[in-house]
DNA sequence: TTCATTTCTTAACAATTGTTAATGTAGTAA
DNA sequence: TTACTACATTAACAATTGTTAAGAAATGAA
């Protein structure tokens, strides 16, 4: 989504310059909080590279329920739309490089251009279906399913994140996580 | 939602002949489906009288995931914006009067009323985040204190829907759910 | 390299849930 | 009323998970 407005205004070389600079790329070492849960998000962010996953506090416990990769725009959405505090905490795994934009920037953005508003919107939509799915899927299949899921479809993830937190996105803890892992 | 805008609507009686028929309104009875899975959305309903539920089919079960009273839209939102089937199937779960609103209508309405768009979307982020609630507590919570939120804080579910729909809302079996009750 | 930390596995036991099936209960229609 | 249907409870057993704890393996820093 981030992606492809920067590529929109990169075509608009006056309006670009103007930019330009609101797109803060900075380097993060792994475990940086971006965003905080109970704080109110005024940021979203694009990955250039590293990982980041999104995890709410249960009992002392961390759950996590989301991962990004790199070109992935990240956000507390909800937290951002409307104002409210985030439900959720957004922390790296790996050293990352993001590329931050802020509120104000991205309501300058809105005003500038007619069809950012429609792309993001279209992001939006796109968002709630997601959750939608990610929901339903949560719901619907079993730990094990889920994860021979992750197996089949997303091998990345496996290879790349480290097992505890794949446990905590699967709803198991990772002693659960390792059987299921051995039991075939 | 669509409370307001009827009420938007009313004021403006010249426009408001023109939409009057637009809002039709159904007696439908218990077990009616509204919307079935894996089909689009074309209708926003409003229930005036009555209750229904969201679920969706896993092996051969439904699994339901909402619950709509009097006074609330209930819509497959991702399926009516994204024009794409519907995750889930919307039923009865009493007899009901329902108010319902084609897609069209929706669209008409739309483009005459700017201030309609705006209480829309509104509306859509306040279901984003309640969405992300409802994904969160059901990730986060287990059964029993599900069960224990419900008798606390929406006594009316209990008394209103049948044991086994509150099971499965709370993802368990019925027979498990007689057992939390009769627990303590 | 070596040491320390993090991550993963394994084991034993308790707790919870699913499954199946039988029984009980309430409401509805004929 | 009776019969039927839908719904709820209870029991027994299997399967899965959580918890705690100990040890193995991998990773990263000095």
């Amino acid at each position: 989504m981030l992606n492809e407005i920067i590529e929109i205004l990169k075509k608009d070389k006056i309006k670009w310059s103007e930019f330009e600079n609101s797109f803060k790329e900075k380097k993060i070492p792994s475990k940086t909080i971006l965003l905080e849960a109970g704080k109110i998000s005024n940021y979203v962010y694009l990955i250039k590279k590293g990982c980041l996953r999104s995890w709410f506090n249960k009992d002392g416990k961390d759950i996590t329920f989301q991962f990004f990769f790199e070109n992935q725009p990240v956000a507390s959405i909800d937290s951002f739309l409307n104002n409210q505090p985030s439900l959720f905490t957004i922390e790296s795994i790996e050293p990352s490089i993001i590329i931050s934009i802020s509120k104000s920037n991205f309501e300058k953005l809105y005003n500038l251009y007619p069809e950012f508003k429609e792309v993001f919107y279209d992001y939006l939509f796109k968002r709630f279906r997601n959750y939608a799915e990610l929901f339903l899927s949560r719901i619907k299949d079993t730990p094990k399913e889920r994860y021979e899921d992750l197996v089949k479809n997303h091998p990345d993830i496996i290879k790349r994140v480290p097992q505890h937190y794949i446990a905590s996105y699967l709803g198991i803890t990772p002693v659960s996580l390792s059987r299921i892992r051995n039991r075939k």
